[in-house]
DNA sequence: TCTGGGGTCCTAGGACCC
DNA sequence: TCTGGGGTCCTAGGACCC
């Protein structure tokens, strides 16, 4: 019988998978790619393949670090814009079994499938994007959005799995609650500071407890998640940003705060250039400042006016930078836009 | 483990208005 | 005047995700 079915589909390792095609020779090699490749840097790893993960490198783990754990791994530059050439031949080929598809990012996709057979259709979507791209994914299958993301792990790699509403807790109830999308390091432990452990507990944890504690919002949604409880669709409308940012980590902190304006003068050019490809006006100006060693603050303002205007939104990044005191190391700077919303700009 | 860069959403306090 | 209650906007921070 035909059913709906939430597919989500993730590309295995797809940075260092990327970089495998077109450097062959790296098949079967520890590699890591992050920041500029230099692993003595300041930066972090965005993706290692699975010769590296061997090694215990990982995702957001410092370049030193990886390289101290793994001193015979071939380190790589970050490269977006192969990234993002691979990703579109990925959605595209997504897009050409004329289903809704979600991009959730580079390497992961939601598509909602009417069939009685989604093993057979996920078979066929990785052989296509094999064929288009020479790249692997794994493919999770759900009844809901949530289900079929968490399902994708249990896949890995190259393979598939089904958690729907039959086996949900069977497969998640003795899960720790950071097993699940939208529950991370910290959320993980304030549950466990209130006894709550696993996904099964959190499930049948009362909701007006979780509401007290957590927040009238977040509370009862948590405990959604841990029932696998997704109400919400597959979107195909393209998503549109509400924002746009630049940043900047200094390999060497910055003392000078002549250098300091200049570097935010700097960003606030580029996040101005980056609106106004989009044709977005600015409605909000944000500063980001890390001081030395790791404290992180940030200062905003509304604009009186919208305004695509880079003198303007470089000077609101200056007066904003200017609000914090002048005489400690600053590690990195970041300035952010926020636009007009989209429902608000026409229609 | 000395911790990137680009995003989203929620919370909470204070201002301000009626 | 020693004192209300609701709504909305602004701002800073925090958590999470890829």
């Amino acid at each position: 019988m035909t059913r709906a079915w939430v597919l989500h589909v993730d590309l295995d390792q797809f940075i260092a998978a990327v970089e495998v095609l077109r450097r062959p020779e790296l098949a079967g090699r520890p590699l890591v790619v992050g920041g500029r490749g230099d692993p003595t840097e300041r930066g972090v790893v965005s993706t290692a393949s699975y010769e590296a993960r061997a090694f215990g490198v990982g995702s957001g783990m410092p370049l030193r670090t990886a390289a101290r754990k793994c001193p015979e791994a071939v380190f790589l530059p970050v490269d977006a814009p192969e990234y993002e050439a691979a990703s579109s031949k990925v959605m595209d080929t997504l897009r050409s079994f004329e289903v809704v598809v979600e991009v959730l990012g580079w390497d992961e996709a939601f598509l909602a499938v009417e069939t009685d057979d989604p093993e057979g259709f996920a078979s066929r979507v990785q052989q296509a994007v094999l064929e288009a791209t020479g790249l692997h994914c794994s493919v999770g299958i759900g009844d809901n959005k949530l289900r079929a993301k968490i399902a994708t792990e249990f896949g890995k790699p190259q393979g598939m799995f089904r958690l729907t509403e039959e086996n949900w807790y069977a497969v998640m109830a003795d899960r720790p609650t950071d097993a699940l999308w939208g529950i991370g390091r910290k959320t993980a432990k304030r549950l466990a500071g209130l006894g709550i452990m696993t996904v099964g507990e959190l499930a049948s944890t009362d909701p007006h407890r979780l509401a007290a504690e957590l927040g009238p919002t977040m509370g009862p949604w948590y405990r959604r998640l841990a029932r696998g409880v997704d109400p919400s669709r597959v979107e195909g409308t393209p998503w549109v940003a509400r924002s746009h940012s630049r940043e900047s980590t200094f390999q060497q902190d910055l003392t000078d705060w002549t250098q300091v304006e200049d570097e935010v003068r700097r960003l606030a050019r580029q996040v101005t250039e980056d609106i106004r490809r989009e044709d977005r006006p600015a409605v909000r100006v944000a500063v980001k400042v890390r001081f030395a060693p790791f404290d992180t603050h940030t200062r905003s303002l509304t604009l009186e006016h919208s305004t695509s205007d880079a003198e303007t939104i470089g000077r609101a990044a200056v007066e904003l930078v200017n609000r914090f005191e002048r005489t400690r190391a600053i590690r990195l700077l970041g300035v952010r836009a926020e636009m007009v919303p989209p429902d608000k700009a026409g229609a």
